[in-house]
DNA sequence: TTGCACCTGTAACAAAAATTACCACAATGA
DNA sequence: TCATTGTGGTAATTTTTGTTACAGGTGCAA
């Protein structure tokens, strides 16, 4: 998780991908793909945008939703490094809008293909087509994960499933989250969030603080 | 959604897929796939089951759902001819399990490829790979749409968006479907569904006999 | 300092959904 | 024929979730 080349600012492509993608394509990524440096919280793709370009992510980390007419907003999941989204690959592939929105959840560094080698390279590097697959079933699993939760969890449930979620991808058992931030990524009100996190710190799983919540051990 | 050669019992693949793939690949797909004729209600897949085969359905449609721990189920889309299955193509490029149960809704008719082929077909075949990133889009947006529901919607609403797919989907307004079924699908109980079932025939949107529902126009 | 935006807690209430517990009836097969 | 099973109706009750309302605290910027 942590960019460990912040210092120089620059994160090394052939290291980071030497075991996923065979040297010709390393190069040709070098060559093709543009680096860009986003701050945490730009919006990266709007639903309904054309989208012309592929990201995969050096550092920090992509936040996935999907949004409803009425503005409301449902957690989908995350794009960590090395990663990238299985939505771009269908949408861009054949040149229709995205279905989702993501959010840069910290400051990130990515590198942006332009759609159109995307194609191209699916016929000829081996890894990159086994990498269009993986991430696709990744995305497909993590959609799955989704849609277990709203549909058969209640919701104090998924709330600590959430929270599990947070620390593990965080690495650290100090979360910064407002209620709010809570609720929307779970789709429900504020109070509710308030509520069951107030049960679940009266039997110790967690405390309190303002936009932080400290995750106990027997959570 | 019929299937006109019923009489003669066999679906003619040339004349069925000439707009969507190429010749030489009809030509392959009638050399490699296993004609298999499959009664109503069978399981196809079940969840964690490995994947060997690729199914393309020629005629009659799969209802794919996701079974939770507590044997509680989800309906997440249905295949329909001339489609195939997302989770298959990744599943079994990888050899991964697979994470849905497969049933056939009606009487299939399908065609089963060896998993061997899709990796070389991939590349060799642009309508094939068109073929497959179009299967994980519509997949995918299925998935989103389901999610749409469970998360936005109340019941009511989505009891409506259900049946309203139901007849856009058998091209009928006499659905048979018990409620315990429609329960089962919405993941919810069969008091709730006749309780409801009850409120829109009372708002004159549908009529209920035993195991069938009409639905009016003004739904 | 003051005002404002944001954050949290909580009570009271309303709505939605799930659960429990019945009854009645139709279809089915032994 | 009768017992069994699946089906649907419905009432009563509980649980869960959403809504409204309000109070108090924090931190920041004018």
């Amino acid at each position: 998780m942590l960019n460990h080349d912040s210092g120089q600012g620059k994160v090394n492509i052939k290291e980071q991908f030497q075991y996923l993608f065979e040297p010709e394509l390393i190069y040709e990524i070098e060559a093709k793909a543009k680096h860009l440096s986003i701050p945490a919280g730009s919006v990266i793709i709007e639903i309904g945008q054309l989208i012309k370009q592929m990201p995969i992510i050096l550092s920090g980390s992509i936040k996935v939703t999907r949004i409803d007419e009425k503005g409301r907003e449902i957690l989908l999941y995350y794009i960590n490094p090395a990663e990238s989204c299985a939505m771009t690959f269908t949408c861009c592939m054949e040149h229709f809008p995205s279905e989702i929105k993501a959010v840069a959840e910290d400051d990130i560094e990515m590198l942006s293909l332009p759609f159109t080698v995307m194609d191209a390279w699916m016929t000829k590097y081996p890894t990159w087509k086994t990498f269009v697959m993986k991430t696709i079933r990744h995305r497909f699993n993590d959609l799955l994960k989704t849609i277990d939760h709203i549909a058969f969890q209640k919701l104090d449930e998924r709330l600590v499933s959430y929270l599990k979620e947070k620390v593990k991808t965080t690495g650290s058992t100090l979360l910064n989250l407002s209620h709010q931030q809570i609720a929307d990524e779970l789709a429900t009100s504020r109070e509710v969030v308030s509520r069951l996190l107030k049960k679940l710190e009266n039997d110790n799983k967690l405390l309190l603080y303002r936009s932080q919540i400290k995750i106990m051990k027997d959570m």
